[in-house]
DNA sequence: GCTTATTTTGACAACTCGTCATTTTTGACA
DNA sequence: TGTCAAAAATGACGAGTTGTCAAAATAAGC
């Protein structure tokens, strides 16, 4: 690889910067918080500096978004090796994502507000296609366990069915679970105290109503769960770790290599 | 009741003309796009004067977001009355949410909005009141189905399982897919192009993994969604039109006076 | 018609964004 | 080590926003 000169080094380790800093912001604040010139400020920087790196606020969401997505894909990787059996596969699935939305909150968030708010338009193309690549590859993962459960007589689709329905309706169910939590003050007042349970508990009923084998076995599956979780939890503190050393460190391969061109 | 000055109508029809003003902003422009400046540049007035009525942009869309609500709970109302058979009411309830997010989808999308970004901490006490009793009231009208579902035989709950997870579940289901749908540029590549049919039949299959009775038949169940369709359009324009009424008279009864403590 | 209460106004300070000519810094080369 | 072209950082700019508040205009009560 060719070698940097400092200030390239620094550039790159800035654009990181940025984002570090951006998050807290987004956090609590949502967007209308992220400022260019709060970042500016406390990097010790103007904003035409930042301008150089992204040519808006939005772009910079963006680019956490795909953050984001690549390392849930990471964690979705990991939990498909945690089970031979497809549907204990789909359920480590379904528990790295209750990991990202409580190790990766912020991720998790971001996630969410990228899409709305008419933040998608003003984005680059570049960064916008890192990130539906990603997505798409999170969608393969679960698609690819609904496939070898077919293959190996585990499920049968029902007439009509199809296998992109399935993960469809697991991802909505997950998602749409995870997002009225984080989010619905109606929740506990509705009377759902353990949504985390709830997800699962429906999850489980979905699949048992395709007939997909073996079927949902109370003890078994909670034994499955405590076991598959605190992998999924290291592993996501693992992948965390990662990218903070990224992100003082020179080369941050994932993201920024991926947008580069998009300059 | 009290009679009102010519003054006195002319501001609260104000109140109902400066939400109509705000919806087309938000719509393609997202919060960031609704500005006070905007609005009263549009009706012919000052911002001062629209600083009368609302303390901030946000409870605006917060404003909006409960006449949102208490349209979808008008549809809710009128959709349990299309059965007396438990399962087919829930049926009707999912395809109220459709026929919500397709005929109000400027409604749809504003209560999405307001749960993210921060704007729930700025709006005013009363307001965030009205939205959230609303939504309690719109769970209540599915639990309540379940119940009877309980009531009749027509469902057992399995060991340890209760009423307001499947709510919670089914809510999850068709709220998250409806989302997805609207927001996710990755779903048509990841297959899904029909998400509504897939909603539908995950739906059933999460039903059927609870042996909610009668099972999913294909045939009948799909002559039920034509049947209620037609009546739930019908419904939500004859909501929408009432809305509209509102908006130019005197009386809007149902959010201002909801509202009017709260100042 | 006069007076008091209410409502509207518009200028204010403080903030934001994105641009771009100008200044500063960098690093390759002599 | 000194020179100099190329690259990067700066900061002032115009145009936008928000929320406030004393002063002006208007409505209501009598």
């Amino acid at each position: 690889m060719v070698t940097l000169t400092p200030k390239q080094r620094e550039i790159r380790s800035r654009e990181q910067r940025i984002l570090t800093h951006a998050v807290p912001l987004i956090r609590d604040g949502g967007l209308a918080a992220l400022s260019m010139d709060t970042i500016a400020r406390e990097m010790c920087c103007t904003r035409g500096t930042i301008y150089n790196h992204f040519p808006n606020k939005e772009d910079i969401a963006l680019s956490l978004a795909a953050r984001a997505v690549q390392r849930r894909l990471r964690l979705f990787e990991y939990a498909i090796t945690l089970s031979d059996q497809p549907r204990e596969r789909m359920a480590a699935i379904g528990i790295s994502c209750e990991v990202y939305a409580d190790l990766m909150a912020d991720d998790f968030l971001i996630e969410q507000m990228v899409r709305h708010d008419s933040v998608w338009p003003k984005t680059s193309e570049g960064r916008r296609k890192v990130l539906l690549n990603c997505e798409q590859q999170c969608i393969v993962q679960v698609g690819m366990s609904v496939h070898e459960a077919l293959g190996c007589g585990d499920l049968q689709l029902p007439r009509g069915g199809r296998v992109e329905d399935i993960v469809f309706g697991l991802w909505s169910l997950v998602y749409g679970g995870l997002v009225l939590e984080a989010t619905s003050p109606s929740l506990a007042e509705a009377g759902i105290a353990q949504a985390r349970v709830a997800i699962r508990r429906n999850c489980n009923a979905m699949l048992d109503g395709l007939a997909w084998q073996p079927l949902y076995n109370a003890s078994k599956y909670s034994r499955f769960v405590r076991r598959v979780q605190l992998k999924l939890e290291a592993r996501a503190k693992e992948i965390l770790a990662d990218a903070t050393a990224e992100s003082n460190d020179m080369d941050a391969k994932h993201v920024t290599s991926a947008i580069e061109g998009t300059r």
